[in-house]
DNA sequence: GTCTATACCAGGATAGAC
DNA sequence: GTCTATCCTGGTATAGAC
């Protein structure tokens, strides 16, 4: 028994419904929210950003009319601006709690593990299974990210390049421990983004084709330990065109 | 020398600067098109496209008004809609030429090409050069997928399968040649698919760090070369748990 | 805390002069 | 072929009753 983590366990270790994510984020705006009993708030922000999320996921956030939002929600428009003051903000809420989650979980679920091979394996898993648990704050937070003012928008990428290094850094970790081979571990964390990315942006068609998360996170582990995996002492280079340069990483 | 193709000669061989694209998408759309004089029409088109796209792709389709556009494109409101009847059709135009040259690009570029690692390596090579070409096109098309109505969106989710297929089927004729190993070719369609996406969707993040399209290139096809390889006769399984389970492909 | 009614503006679209 | 002026809908946001 390896270092894994199957969903169901991840699921349990992690309180991501939609209601745990929005007392969290009515804690944290609490300045920003007119509404003062938690009780009311929480229900009404489920309602809000379960409609936000469906309509905009479906059609994007800029098309979605705060109309649109309030009759979904089941409340009225003047009900709707007591939880925010424009549109914009309420865009903000929804990217700065999901960054706060995403940034917490992964960090949490690396912790402790020390091995390069099953650390990688682990940020794997869990940002897949993550994004599962919350793919619509996923979706919608790479899809919108460029509807953000400047502000915001610096952070989200910051966020995305903060991931990106978690990986870059398991790489080089890994290779400095000779449990992988010399490759530009730059190119290899920007395209593990890729793959990640892709399950909770093709959410659809992986659905289509029945493929679980659990299939999906060994097909890319199996796959990215390939890649990385030593070379055997006898062997010839698999391509003397394109092995590491000596490219300096960024 | 191997069946290489490198950026400069795929640019010389496609004619795909934003006037042959526009000056097609004319021709090709004569009757929904109230200006009857090529050269107009191709010199305002082009103001349009440019203007569209750049606009689009800063802050999305919907967020973009006529206004905007107008005045992006140095023409007037009136004159826009002489070039087409509803911003919704404007849309449609750019999706739909955006498939054609893709689709043909692509079955160009694989044509005549039979043994299924050079197809695979151009095939890949093929679509990151032509992403590169038109980039504005491809970010566009992958973002703007939502806002289609019915018919199109339909249209614009058959042409990604039809690339997808493309390397799924390439990866099973080299399974039969036994060139490439049992792997779940579908899983591995789509994750390569994500990494040719990921070229164009996040095209900033790779100029700032100064990686050509061509070095991308290379690094997916010795990826997905190494992932592919058949093991040696004598080698251990490089992982019993998720190698070839003989899932059905779709 | 929530609703209805309304202000006010920006959006897509078009008519008709040139 | 192109422009200006204008129409009208539907958008965000708020005031004030309940």
């Amino acid at each position: 028994m390896d270092n894994d983590l199957n969903f169901e366990t991840f699921k349990g270790l992690v309180s991501l419904s939609m209601e745990d994510l929005c007392r969290e984020l009515f804690l944290g705006n609490r300045e920003s929210i007119r509404i003062k009993k938690e009780q009311v708030a929480v229900r009404n922000l489920v309602k809000i950003f379960n409609a936000a999320l469906t309509i905009s996921n479906a059609k994007g956030f800029t098309a979605m009319s705060l109309r649109d939002l309030s009759k979904e929600a089941g409340l009225s428009m003047g009900a709707l601006y007591t939880y925010f003051s424009s549109k914009e903000e309420l865009l903000d809420m929804i990217q700065r709690q999901g960054r706060l989650v995403v940034k917490r979980v992964l960090l949490s679920q690396i912790n402790g593990i020390d091995d390069p091979r099953n650390r990688l394996k682990r940020i794997i898993q869990a940002h897949l299974f993550l994004s599962e648990v919350m793919q619509p704050w996923f979706y919608f937070s790479y899809m919108e990210t460029k509807n953000l003012a400047k502000q915001e928008h610096k952070r989200a990428i910051e966020s995305e390049i903060f991931t990106e290094k978690i990986l870059t850094d398991i790489i080089q970790q890994g290779q400095d421990a000779k449990a992988f081979r010399p490759v530009q571990k730059e190119l290899a964390g920007a395209v593990i983004k890729a793959m990640l990315q892709d399950w909770y942006l093709k959410r659809w068609k992986y659905a289509g084709r029945k493929i679980t998360v659990e299939k999906y996170a060994d097909f890319v582990v199996d796959l990215i330990y390939t890649y990385l995996a030593p070379l055997p002492a006898n062997s010839i280079p698999r391509s003397a065109k394109t092995k590491h340069d000596g490219m300096p990483d960024l």
